[in-house]
DNA sequence: TCCTCCATGATATAACATAACATCTAGGCA
DNA sequence: TGCCTAGATGTTATGTTATATCATGGAGGA
C-alpha cells in the first residue's frame, strides 16, 4: 500500500500532477481502510486529520484521484475505493458483497471485451466500461 | 411499447403481483419516452397526471418495476430506463452516450459470463452484474 | 365480519454532489 | 525582483437523489 502511494507520487511527479498533501491523505484513507468509503465518510476522516471538511474538499480529491486512475468510483454504492494497480491500464470489474459490503477489484479484460463487441455491433464508441458484481463474497458465502 | 405494458400485465396477473394505477404510469412513462428519466423527473409527470408527487410516490413504483425486470436502473446517471424486454431472464448491459444520454440496452450473455468466470475464480458468487457503457452513439459519433 | 397484507399518503430528513466566487501559492518570465 | 498566470484550496450556499417513519386505506381470505 505504501507502495501504492509511490507510484501515484511517481506517476504525478512524471506527469507534471500536483499530489498535494489532500489528494495524498485522501488516497492514503482509501487504501488503508481497504473498501469503499463514502465521499461524507472521507471528508470525516480528512477533519480527523486536521484538514477542512467542506464537501469539496473530498469530491475534488476524489476526482482528481479517479480520474487520474489511483481510485475509483463504485457507482451502486455511490462510494470510492483505492486502485489496486494503478498506473497500469487496465479494465477493472468488481465484485462487491452484499452481505459486507467488501469490495475486490478484479482485471477485466474479457468482460470489457465482449463489451466492446456488444456495443460495436450496436454501432456505439465505448469509452469506459463500468462492470460491477453484487453477491457474496467467498467468506460471506461460506460462513452462510 | 403498448406491448411492454401488456406484457407487464400479464406477468403481474400470473405472479399474483399488483400492477396499479402509479406502477402503470410510470412504467408507460419510461417506455414513452424512451430514455432514461431520474426519479424526480418522473415525479413531476406523475404530477402532471394527477398522481401525487411525494418522493415516494416515485421511489416506490420504481422499486416495484425494478424487482420484478419491467425496468432498470442505470447506476451512472441516478437514472431509470424502462426495460426493452421484459419477462425473459436477461443479463442487459447499457450504452449510454455522453454527448446526447441515450441509452441503449443490448443483451449482455458473454460479458456477464465472463464476469462470473472471474468471480469465480476469486470465490465470489454473482448474483446481478451491472455492466454499463459510457461513449458515444452511433450518430452522434458520426455527427462529430 | 374482521383480520391481515400490502399499497398509498404524508412529513421529515438523510445522503450525495456541485455551483460560484474568493483567496492563496508555486512557477514562468519580463 | 516583481508581476502574471494557472491551478489548488477556502468558503458559503444550494441542488439533487433517496429513505425513514408512521398514519391511512382497500382488497381478499378465514
Amino acid at each position: 500500500m505504501g507502495n501504492s502511494i509511490k507510484e501515484a507520487e511517481k506517476y504525478c511527479k512524471e506527469n507534471d500532477l500536483k499530489f498535494t498533501p489532500v489528494r495524498r491523505k485522501v488516497l492514503e484513507i482509501l487504501l488503508q481502510k481497504n473498501k469503499a468509503l463514502g465521499a461524507y465518510e472521507i471528508l470525516d476522516l480528512l477533519r480527523e486529520a486536521g484538514f477542512k471538511n467542506q464537501p469539496p474538499v473530498a469530491y475534488r480529491a476524489l476526482d482528481f484521484l479517479v480520474k487520474n486512475g489511483f481510485a475509483h468510483k463504485i457507482e451502486q454504492l455511490n462510494s470510492f475505493v483505492g486502485c489496486m494497480h494503478p498506473g497500469k491500464d487496465h479494465s477493472p470489474a468488481f465484485m462487491i458483497c452484499r452481505n459486507c459490503d467488501f469490495v475486490s477489484e478484479e482485471e477485466a479484460i474479457n468482460p470489457s471485451f465482449s463489451v466492446s463487441k456488444i456495443a460495436s455491433k450496436a454501432g456505439f464508441k465505448v469509452e469506459k466500461a463500468v462492470i460491477e458484481a453484487r453477491g457474496l463474497c467467498h467468506s460471506c458465502a461460506s460462513s452462510a
